[in-house]
DNA sequence: TCAAAACAATACTTTTTTGTCCGGTTTAAA
DNA sequence: TTTAAACCGGACAAAAAAGTATTGTTTTGA
């Protein structure tokens, strides 16, 4: 339940394109730079966005990385899919089922699956409803947006159990 | 931001434990052979549990596993926190400065922290708050419980929004 | 007392992930 | 048309994590 380096850095090199002016663009030198990573590094990274949709690209001398969408159209979830490793599906609970068996052992009557559904359901509101947009507002829009969020969220559930 | 196998095969054994007769053990053939690992790799885990001071061990013929407290009285984060590879403290966003830096980059102004300390709590929350023994008694009580959470988690928020 | 079964702990192997390297293509400009 | 700077993308190396093997210690019971 930790943050992959692939995940961070990724997001980080998004933040600076979305840190641009309208139209400009970056070349992974430049985003290097200022991240501190190593040019080879960052070029893997971008590519993975580019695959994502998220960037688009201009080839040759003077050419760079720009967001392929206006910044708050960007959700976190949205980097961090297209940060995931290319072949492997992403591990939740229950998904991987050990060594001897075929299938999951306890594909009925999981004691772990309700905990984590939940969980993760938390996690994907919070990283489709944050946008690059936010990040860049700074503290105080981050955090006062994640309140609301926690806010809403909370209500519907009220919904939910008074029905 | 995924979970790793250790985490959650951990977790299953320990609810495994959590599942027996208070006073009673589980040696750990017999744990491998419900969760469908191998011998070895499940006293890996377990090994990991005692020293987290969770699980309590008898050695010997005859020997096994038991909880080191009711089942009531574990938190989740306490099972992961005693799985965590013993040297590598977790990854956060920000704890990991690149390469060529000697402190991260953006220790002032850091545009993604905010966001990143707001789920963290979250997930804390979570997992401080559940207990083994909610993960047995199922899938009501869990999604029961998480609500319960969420819902408490915004009235406080409300409550430091209106002062 | 001895053997069998189980935990303890560390070393080892395999797999996955991270990060680099390098030969290729594209494009702007001299 | 040549050159330099940048992206492309796969191969490769290094590090971390997952999982196994092995050797040793403890305890029960024949």
């Amino acid at each position: 339940m930790n943050v992959s380096p692939l995940e961070e850095y990724g997001l980080r090199c998004a933040v600076q394109l979305a840190a641009l002016p309208r139209g400009e663009s970056l070349s992974a030198p430049e985003i290097a730079e200022r991240e501190g990573l190593s040019v080879e590094y960052v070029s893997k990274f971008m590519l993975l966005l580019r695959r994502g949709g998220l960037v688009r690209t201009i080839r040759g001398i003077k050419g760079g990385f720009l967001l392929a969408k206006a910044p708050s159209e960007i959700a976190l979830k949205e980097v961090f899919d297209a940060l995931k490793q290319p072949k492997k599906a992403p591990r939740g609970f229950c998904d991987s089922f050990s060594g001897k068996s075929e299938t999951c052992v306890r594909s009925k009557g999981c004691s772990i699956r309700p905990f984590w559904e939940t969980l993760s359901r938390h996690v994907e509101e919070f990283t489709t409803r944050i946008t690059l947009q936010d990040l860049l507002q700074g503290e105080e829009v981050t955090r006062g947006k994640t309140r609301a969020i926690a806010l809403e969220g909370a209500s519907r559930l009220k919904e939910e159990i008074s029905v």
